[in-house]
DNA sequence: GTATACTTTCAGTAATCTCTGAAAGATCGG
DNA sequence: CCGATCTTTCAGAGATTACTGAAAGTATAC
């Protein structure tokens, strides 16, 4: 009579739901990761040390998500440059574990701050670039001022004037990140 | 005597270094686009289109880029149904031209709305579901309370907030853009 | 030193994504 | 209706990216 309110809870059901959950979520997250540029793998690794909230070893992640040890190990390694998990020694133990950062508002951060240097910072690098070949001591006066060189001028100033200010966006994000995020995120959702 | 202080003008030569600034800016947009999961061509197609800031044909951007036709109509279109590029037709003239929208905040307003809801709404629901997944009406209580449980609930949970937030602040980026999105982002940048 | 336990590397393979080109499908003027 | 012009589609080819598994490398205990 319990059993009708009360889900059979034995710790292998429960934990077995567990991994179904967490199942899941790795899917959803692998998905994701491959529309933002991220290989399924990684953003697969990542979401399982997160979610599980402990510390794996390289054979319990192989294991979790079917994959060979090289591209566990290289895997692993990508994710720890990134500086999203870390490498933990356990006392009287040969092998490596790996724990995700606990705090999403951290990896974000880390992942904006990496991002806008390998992207953000080439891409406005390359603009002002292309304006400088545009200007007047390289074309002369009287090209600069031909209609389709101005058209073109135009457009690189306002791509310009938008990557810079979504660089001091991704800035502040990053800069903000330990010490309580919520700052920014408050101002922004209030102020508007 | 002249033109030492001034560079040779002619038309020819100012459109060939006209040409050679686009395709700098060109090649680097499409690189960024892989990196943002977006395919180099469609990306290079847009920035053809956004630089040169004048309707282009499908024979134009072929030549341009040096891609078949196939290819370009199918890029064409996937960046018509984002609505990020018009179709336009010259009057008199047969085939069909190109434009792209102008303004590079309505551009990322666009492409942010459709990412939000392509993956950032199924993320949440997943997340949701699996919460739900673990609660303690699908466990029991005595299950539920488990620590592994309770620590992977807990980092769904900081999941969740991180996606609402953001997708809220992604809300905020679309709702404003075509009214001077300026305003966001002098709060964002005074605030702080 | 050797044996053991574990990690990394990388050449070859597999999977995936992208592109081409030709054929089929539109659309329009006459 | 036809012929001309332009667009779209898609099967197959090509290019790129990711994965495997075995061999080489590293670290520790003894």
């Amino acid at each position: 009579m319990t059993q009708t309110l009360e889900p059979a809870a034995s710790p292998v059901d429960a934990r077995q739901k567990l991994f179904n959950a967490q199942d899941t979520f790795i899917r959803r997250w692998g998905e994701m990761g491959q529309t933002w540029g991220i290989n399924r793998t990684m953003a697969e690794i990542h979401a399982l040390l997160y979610i599980t909230a402990q510390p794996l070893c390289t054979d319990d992640v192989m294991e979790r998500l079917h994959i060979s040890r090289g591209n566990a190990s290289m895997n692993l390694r990508a994710l720890c440059d990134w500086g999203i998990i870390r490498r933990l020694h356990k006392r009287g133990e040969r092998r490596e574990y790996f724990e995700s950062l606990s705090d999403v508002w951290e990896i974000f951060s880390i992942i904006a701050a990496e991002r806008k240097r390998r992207e953000m910072d080439p891409v406005l690098e390359t603009i002002k670039q292309c304006r400088s070949m545009l200007d007047e001591s390289h074309l002369g006066k009287t090209a600069a001022r031909l209609p389709e060189i101005q058209a073109t001028r135009q457009r690189l100033e306002g791509m310009q004037e938008f990557v810079e200010v979504t660089n001091k966006i991704f800035q502040q994000f990053v800069s903000n990140a330990r010490s309580g995020l919520n700052r920014i995120v408050r101002v922004l959702l209030k102020a508007l």
